[in-house]
DNA sequence: CAATTTACTTGCAAAATGCAAGTAGTTTTT
DNA sequence: AAAAACTACTTGCATTTTGCAAGTAAATTG
């Protein structure tokens, strides 16, 4: 099991310290997979339509895996595969993802699935988020 | 005035749409200033606690125009300064950055203003958003 | 048992970052 | 009014990170 460097943090606050986790353009596209699309194995992640590169994707991985936000564990079906899936703190981001959904459904052209979702979360938010915890909590 | 080349979206993805703007470690640390510690010059960035290097602040400054999510003024007191602000679309950013402060409180150590203002909004959410956007709206 | 799949690793070029120093207006100090 | 200091940057260069293509080793499938 290789061990990832520990993350450094800049200061004690907590926006920097967050950044200093998911500061940059994949991590939380592989949040966003686990969360939402039903992602869960290192190839599934890499046929995301952003196409992250295979090396950026093991090394996000094992920086969230340090970060505790995602865990490994066996796959069920074949020791072949690896299953990722959201720890309660990786859980715990869902207010964070969904924000940052409805911000930029407000103030870009996206698909239309993610209107849908932005008009569902405008109709009752606290039951969506209740809703989607309850989905990965499983 | 010099003109940033136009920002590159990776997908329709509204979480890669915002990636692209503000996927980084240092983008949201600037909006942060300007959100709650009432900065709004080149040099008072500079002075965080983070220390950007001039060059990124420079660059980051410009991104974030471009994307319309910050805007140059005139400085009322001098004509050697310049007046960063957020845009109505950078306001919009509140309930993000206030999910991140939550989040990262929750699951870390934080410096103890952040731990009061998690408390804070926690008693009142959505009271403590819209009094933030009044604060900037100004 | 050969081909394919899965989860990576490796090597290298290109891009981004970080640091120190420099510059060009503007304002303050003497 | 000249010099010093301040403000908002830019530049050059070393270091680090990213991106791409190819390779590997174990497990699975045909």
């Amino acid at each position: 099991m290789k061990r990832k460097k520990k993350i450094e943090f800049r200061s004690e606050c907590p926006i920097s310290t967050a950044l200093d986790i998911f500061g940059d353009k994949w991590s939380l596209l592989i949040i966003r997979d686990l969360m939402f699309n039903e992602k869960k194995t290192y190839s599934e992640f890499l046929e995301s339509e952003e196409k992250i590169a295979t090396n950026i994707l093991a090394d996000r991985l094992l920086l969230l895996e340090s970060a505790e936000i995602i865990s490994k564990q066996k796959h069920p079906e074949s020791k072949a595969k690896v299953l990722y899936k959201l720890t309660s703190k990786g859980i715990d981001l869902i207010p964070v993802v969904v924000e940052i959904i409805l911000w930029s459904e407000r103030h870009h052209e996206v698909h239309p699935y993610a209107k849908q979702f932005a008009k569902m979360v405008k109709k009752d938010k606290e039951g969506m988020l209740k809703q989607l915890k309850n989905e990965l909590s499983e």
